[in-house]
DNA sequence: TTTTAAATGATAGTATTACTATCTTATTAA
DNA sequence: TTAATAAGATAGTAATACTATCATTTAAAA
């Protein structure tokens, strides 16, 4: 039997829906790997459009821009990313527990273990590790935000926020741990490998490391008291 | 007694000194303005140059492209960051106290104390916040390394480390706890006024809270064990 | 199986961006 | 006073970020 992971996303991330069509899923699939290969800045429709052997009037009739495109795959990513939270800790009781296994999701390098045939999800993590913040950063955050553009984020943080509480019901910032646990987890990992002064992993570049430092963090923090 | 504070750069910030000149300063504080403005996105050196009422050549002889004149202004911002730092520390002796206070200037809003005649400090406060990030989260970050491009955030970085380490010889990431605060000082603002779901601080909007926030997090780190 | 609609391809065109080049005129410093 | 140096003015180019149109292919409905 083979599992095909189907992602339902927000009508409002694109124009025309990538997943129902070919171009589509080349579009998300190429995007994921130049925008890799030679960072969002210098990433334009005519060079994906190149890439595919389609036409720069073909990819925007799924996005409006360049922009837009970045922001579905951050929350692609996000769904994907609550999902394997869920997958991985419906089992588990102890919520401490869960709390470590979603920590080590965000912090490692992914092992491809459910396959979405269009997505490569460990350039896709790394992606978003260097360019997620920029889904957000923009002086129109407040208007994608009204279009539910990123949900999938905030419902991620919601959820991890929950876990929180359920370690210690009294944990006075529960919502600003969990922002805070899922970005120093992706800025941890670009610092190691690229500023690596900036971290404690530097010489080995050991993303259990930024595990064991995330750990450190959180479980001090809800725990003392 | 009027005090001039001058904060000296990397030559490599720039290709010619904008503190030498009147357009150099204008470029300086009406490209603050202007990113504050509409954005780092929509920035542009012909839009400046209007706004300064010079040429968009004449803004080409300071620096390279906009990028560059991002990590100017950001390496302008940790330079003078850690001046504060410095005059706020120098007469406390309990290491404790003083990471409170790298805290609190991380997190809160700046008073116009010190007077820099072409930088609003408010405004660079806020520009930092949403656009930082993006100096160093690109494809060439390693490049701009070496260049020492980054040399004054990672030096205000290895200052707080050596504090935290002051507060616990045996705390075993003050690096990486060094730039989670810096990081998350500026994202957990961000985020209580554009994704306050995101934190636990979205009501009432008190930079304060982010400052309870670090401190908790920070020195129940520090001090467990 | 034909008709019709929808998606794609091909091509063209525009305004803006991101520069580089050159020449002239101020300003400053030797 | 002359000689650099910086700034202003203008022009030009390649690339980017789109929009528009029309023909063709593909897929769904009648």
């Amino acid at each position: 039997m083979e599992i095909q992971l189907q992602i339902k996303m927000n009508e409002k991330l694109f124009l025309r829906n990538p997943e129902h069509s070919e171009l589509g899923k080349k579009i998300i699939l190429h995007s994921i790997q130049l925008i890799h290969k030679n960072g969002f800045e210098s990433f334009t429709f005519k060079k994906l459009a190149e890439d595919i052997g389609s036409t720069e009037a073909g990819i925007y009739r799924y996005f409006e821009n360049k922009h837009r495109l970045l922001i579905y795959i951050a929350a692609w990513y996000w769904s994907w990313l609550e999902y394997r939270v869920a997958i991985n800790t419906n089992n588990i009781k102890d919520p401490a527990i869960k709390l470590k296994k979603i920590i080590k999701l965000l912090a490692t390098v992914v092992e491809d273990d459910v396959k979405t045939s269009y997505v490569n999800e460990n350039i896709l993590h790394q992606i978003i590790i260097a360019e997620g913040t920029k889904a957000y950063l923009t002086k129109h955050v407040s208007e994608d935000n009204k279009d539910q553009l990123f949900k999938p984020y905030k419902d991620l943080c919601a959820k991890i926020g929950e876990i929180i509480l359920d370690c210690n019901p009294k944990y006075k910032y529960p919502k600003s741990l969990a922002s805070t646990i899922i970005e120093i987890a992706h800025f941890q990992n670009f610092f190691m490998y690229n500023l690596p002064s900036l971290t404690d992993f530097g010489k080995d570049k050991d993303e259990l490391k930024i595990v064991a430092f995330l750990e450190d963090l959180v479980f001090s923090s809800i725990r003392k008291g």
